[in-house]
DNA sequence: TAGATTGTTAATCGATTAACAATC
DNA sequence: TAGATTGTTAATCGATTAACAATC
């Protein structure tokens, strides 16, 4: 309940190589570091091989100044007069946030938002990999969406175990949400992201992230209306 | 490029019957009232007839006091030992956010996204109304999509005229966004709710949002690892 | 060199929180 | 009444920004 305690950036950040800097990032730099990956990774497959602190600005509506400040508070990435290496932030921030590695996730939903996730890239350029897709249907199960067959929810508990899954996506009805958020934590898995509306009750060990593109759009439409 | 300079909330807040208060929100209240009605709107479907700000909280991951302190400043909202009551509180924020109305909105793809999101209703629960589906594919033009039948790109410009459109929703593969992008702001639409991980180049006056799913996972995962 | 852009300082402003009286 | 929860104050902390020297 009280994380972000750390003071921000600001770590003694340890040689290049990869020291484990023991400070925890507070939430506010983490998000935006966060942000910062997803231009720079379509930044880099778009070819782009350095970016300025204004043009990374521009993609994220955060100030330049900000940018810079955060940047800087784990080392001198950038040149002067040239701006930032893509390539090489990429993997500086990914350092910065631990999650340099590959993690498994589960999908559950085989509709067509489930159909949508599993054949996009939006995961795997972060390196998240689907690694099985599940439905509570059993007309469904055995087909294919993507590069996985469906299974069926049953087999949810032994997958987790196996792939060492820590993250599931529910892309599923509001109705069946709170139902399959709870295998899903019987299962173990610890960080569900919902793409349904449902408000999930799950233990305090685990965590919710709601999709919420509505509130998006209605915070976006206030500041064009006014 | 530099809102957010009015105080937060305390504004003096016209008679409930709905004055127009005249200073804009801060960025970051416009976003948190937006949230608490998501969640209230959520409550309400379920039957919830009061809510504290310990419940919102739990919800949403915002601080109790935060939440009554940015409901206070708009009037006196709730009843002490007893909560706030959530159909009141909805259209409380509704008026607040200036957002009570319905809008249109054009769905651009006719693909697996551009499905899940009109036949779901979470822009319906909202007040956004999907008055119009795009594809730019001439076999899928004239299919059915939820109420919509599937219209070709060529009669954005049109729709967006006569149905008073200000958002376009993009749910289409990345190597399309751009050019798509660019129709719609030749259309006329001011916001743009991006579903593909382009980055997208617009005028100054066309506002541009990214879904980033991956993005929220990586920030949810670096809290979980660390 | 001239132009561009970083890294960093210092000042300001808003967000956050604990605490508690008010009151339902 | 007793318990719960709001509304509000006061103090702290982090975010934001302008400005500019350093330097590519």
């Amino acid at each position: 309940m009280s994380y972000g305690e750390p003071a921000a950036g600001a770590v003694e950040s340890g040689p290049p190589g990869g020291g484990a800097s023991s400070e925890r990032l507070s939430l506010g730099v983490a998000a935006r570091l966060s942000r910062y990956l997803q231009v720079l990774t379509q930044a880099k497959k778009m070819g782009k091989e350095t970016i300025s602190s204004q043009e990374l600005s521009d993609y994220t509506h955060v100030n330049s100044t900000q940018i810079r400040r955060d940047l800087s508070g784990f080392g001198k990435f950038g040149k002067r007069g040239v701006g930032y290496n893509v390539e090489a932030l990429v993997s500086q921030i990914r350092k910065i946030l631990r999650t340099a590695g590959q993690h498994n996730i589960a999908l559950i939903g085989a509709g067509h938002l489930g159909k949508a996730i599993a054949s996009s890239e939006i995961f795997a350029d972060h390196g998240f990999r689907v690694v099985a897709i599940f439905d509570n249907d059993r007309a469904k199960v055995g087909s294919q969406v993507g590069a996985q067959a469906v299974r069926h929810i049953a087999d949810l508990r032994q997958v987790v175990e196996d792939e060492d899954i820590v993250v599931g996506v529910l892309a599923v009805p509001n109705q069946a949400a709170q139902g399959l958020a709870d295998e899903l934590v019987d299962a173990g898995v610890k960080i569900i992201f919902n793409y349904s509306e449902s408000l999930l009750d799950v233990p305090p060990e685990v965590t919710v992230h709601t999709s919420s593109p509505a509130v998006d759009l209605l915070y976006a439409l206030y500041f064009y209306l006014t």
